[in-house]
DNA sequence: ATGTCTGCAAAGCTTTTGCACTGAT
DNA sequence: ATCAGTGCAAAAGCTTTGCAGACAT
């Protein structure tokens, strides 16, 4: 799932990014960013505090939002919001740049690559004067296992 | 705000929807049409409810919710999610196409406009095999103001 | 030893749901 | 006259908060 390298500089990374802030080195964050980095899909908060239930390793829903919280901050992590009511999370390094296919009707998600996004971002933050840290392109529609029952539906009526 | 042309016009979509669908064309799903498309920036529910409420027009929040769920089905409302707890709405008809930068310090979205996302949407429906009705790019970043204000602490540290 | 972080439970917010009533068809 | 749609209030679901205790520094 994940290599021992990717492991160690995530983890490097979160050192650096807590001492540089003066905030403790605790077990839970730790424990916490290598679930995420053992998940190799979207998530949400439910789903890893009962993944990590499950492994014996305990922490609370709050530990989970504080610790979210602070991965975001540091870039290791990527908070999404399809459209449903809860945040769907993914780890965000060495991760290969992507984007979102969403359907509508069912809910399936896609990801897709396209370089071209690059050229947007870089004249957006000239035209904005913003610094963009990262991005997130939702494309919404209905995927073609939808299409075929609208279809039907339709056909029907 | 909007001009009378635009406004019949979108009636005209959601009365044809309605029907369509065998739906009842109730006075408050036009008023709350009319309201939305009074509103030039991205509202809330609660900003609507509000907003109406004060025009001595009252809906539930039930119907609120029912209703946008109606205007998203037709394409006359479309749904972000900011990364902010509630939803935010935006009118679709006649709206220039647009993205969002989003200031993840500040909350300040700057909206902005590039054709080459064409491009990709095109290019993503193919290889998916979906059909696109709409998207959102948010490009989430530190907005010049608040990257002076960090720099200041900076350099207080 | 200190003060931050954690766990738990309660509270807060947004959104959904159940039910009786209203009104578009 | 029907039954979909509405309003209200309660419930549900996600996230935040307050506080006592634990533990990294």
């Amino acid at each position: 799932m994940i290599c021992a390298e990717t492991k160690s500089t995530v983890r490097k990374i979160l050192i650096d990014y807590l001492e540089h802030k003066g905030h403790r080195k605790t077990p839970e964050r730790f424990a916490i960013l290598d679930e995420i980095y053992s998940q190799d899909t979207h998530f949400d908060i439910e789903t890893l505090y009962i993944n990590m239930k499950n492994k014996n390793y305990q922490v609370s829903r709050a530990t989970l939002y504080n610790t979210i919280d602070l991965l975001l901050e540091c870039g290791l992590v990527i908070k999404h919001q399809f459209g449903k009511n809860s945040s769907l999370y993914e780890k965000a390094y060495e991760c290969k740049q992507h984007d979102h296919l969403i359907c509508t009707r069912c809910g399936k998600v896609i990801e897709f690559c396209d370089p071209r996004i690059q050229e947007i971002i870089n004249s957006a933050q000239k035209i904005s004067s913003f610094t963009v840290s990262h991005h997130s392109l939702y494309l919404y529609g209905i995927c073609s296992d939808c299409k075929k029952e609208l279809d039907s539906v339709d056909a029907n009526e």
